[in-house]
DNA sequence: ACCATTGTGCCATCTGATGGACCGTTTGTC
DNA sequence: GACAAACGGTCCATCAGATGGCACAATGGT
């Protein structure tokens, strides 16, 4: 746990993604680092082409969108996305709701690709954020196709709940994960944002294991208890035919 | 142009990016590096989680999605989406083609948003992708509304072109730039990708330079001629509005 | 079994990162 | 208008840590 210098970068950049548009003192605060590392780090982040200093405001740092074009390469990743995509259309037109698709990174979810509906009242999570496992429906329905050493794992560490409604406690999870795996799709009731609801399923690779998960959300008094079955289905099936798919 | 350590974290880290799974030997190649030197900067990269080796193959390195949260929160950014979006769906559903909105990001444009037709046949660009302001609808939109100092600037470069058809003649580009000022919208046919056709428009800031723009895509046999005024009225009131709601 | 290529570890050398002190400027408070 | 507080930016002596050549190990193709 050397603190080099590419550390302090990294530290430097993410602190500038959190923060943007940002000072040179108050990111100093924030990364802990001394005020004239940060500034020497800053130079050197422009210099590579990742933060920029808008010529209107030259004290204060952005990033570039370069971080965007490294994303866009990703090659396996693309594929499943290529794979993915017009399922989620199609789930996106039966369902005129919010599809997401989900790909795990250390424990946690990102958003990797979002359909939005039509809808004025939207479920809106950028791309790129994160989502805990135990506090959403595509969390959830990833860690049921989890194997059990995982699961352990995940469900010793702490679970901090997103809502007043995320389920935190590891033996109810457990319950819940069993019910998933019998309908094959999991529901999760404002458990990341309050009054969202979604509905989820695991996406596997050739071994089983999971690689992503697929979900409808919306507001809860329109994604309603009644509909639970019939959207269910509908994420369960898209799922299965992505797995399908992604083995060819 | 020092070539700090941090720098070589870059390059290696966009060579991952760019040519991942892939080796130590190949990466240092390709990077013009010693291959001591990536190794340390693959572990560095690695405590810092921005890069992995899969645990089924050790030896072969990835990005991890830590790039995609941090283009999460790009707070200006974010705003000019949030603002875009729903202008965009609309222009979508009335036209039922694919929707770009693009931002700058040095002498190019990055796709930041896409909304999708629910045609089969696509005109499919990942997010984060590059596009040269001289072979696209929207960056001839977007070139159209800078200063004359940054247009001659540009248009000195080496134009390369993506496609038989991509205007790379100064004179030629500098004739478009004219019309598009005078209708308000841009055209592009098969000049970024073979056989698609493409109009665009640009967003602008309170100053009046352009901060973004928007187009629509679809295949050239769909997109015809006999549509251009139609759809390019559509695209320029659509930037319009987006420019408007932008001030706010 | 052989050779080519790849991943990994080591270490003497010296580059370049560090961070405290300092200065000029801006912001906002009385 | 004057003062204080916070800000961005620069300098430099010290030393941590980056460098890269080399040698060894592991892989896999023929």
């Amino acid at each position: 746990m050397a603190t080099t210098s590419v550390v302090s970068a990294f530290r430097v950049l993410e602190g500038v993604a959190r923060l943007q548009p940002v000072g040179l003192s108050e990111l100093a605060r924030e990364v802990e680092l001394p005020k004239s590392t940060v500034q020497r780090c800053l130079l050197t982040l422009q210099e590579v082409g990742w933060a920029e200093s808008s010529s209107s405001a030259p004290t204060r740092w952005s990033m570039t969108l370069r971080a965007l074009s490294v994303t866009g390469g990703m090659g396996a990743r693309e594929s499943l996305r290529d794979v993915a995509v017009p399922v989620m259309h199609e789930l996106q037109l039966s369902t005129t709701e919010t599809i997401h698709l989900v790909a795990p990174d250390g424990d946690e979810l990102v958003l990797l690709e979002r359909l939005d509906t039509a809808h004025s009242l939207r479920a809106f999570l950028p791309l790129g954020e994160r989502i805990p496992l135990h506090a959403s429906a595509t969390g959830l329905a990833f860690l049921s196709a989890c194997d059990a050493g995982r699961i352990d794992r995940y469900l010793d560490g702490p679970l901090v709940p997103r809502t007043p409604d995320s389920l935190t406690d590891p033996d109810r999870i457990r319950d819940e994960l069993a019910h998933i795996r019998e309908r094959g799709w999991s529901v999760n009731v404002g458990g990341l944002s309050s009054g969202i609801s979604s509905l989820g399923a695991p996406v596997l690779d050739h071994t089983g294991s999971p690689v992503a998960a697929v979900s409808i959300s919306g507001p809860s008094s329109r994604i309603e208890p009644s509909r639970f079955d019939d959207l269910g289905a509908q994420v369960a099936q898209a799922a299965a035919r992505i797995t399908q798919r992604l083995r060819a």
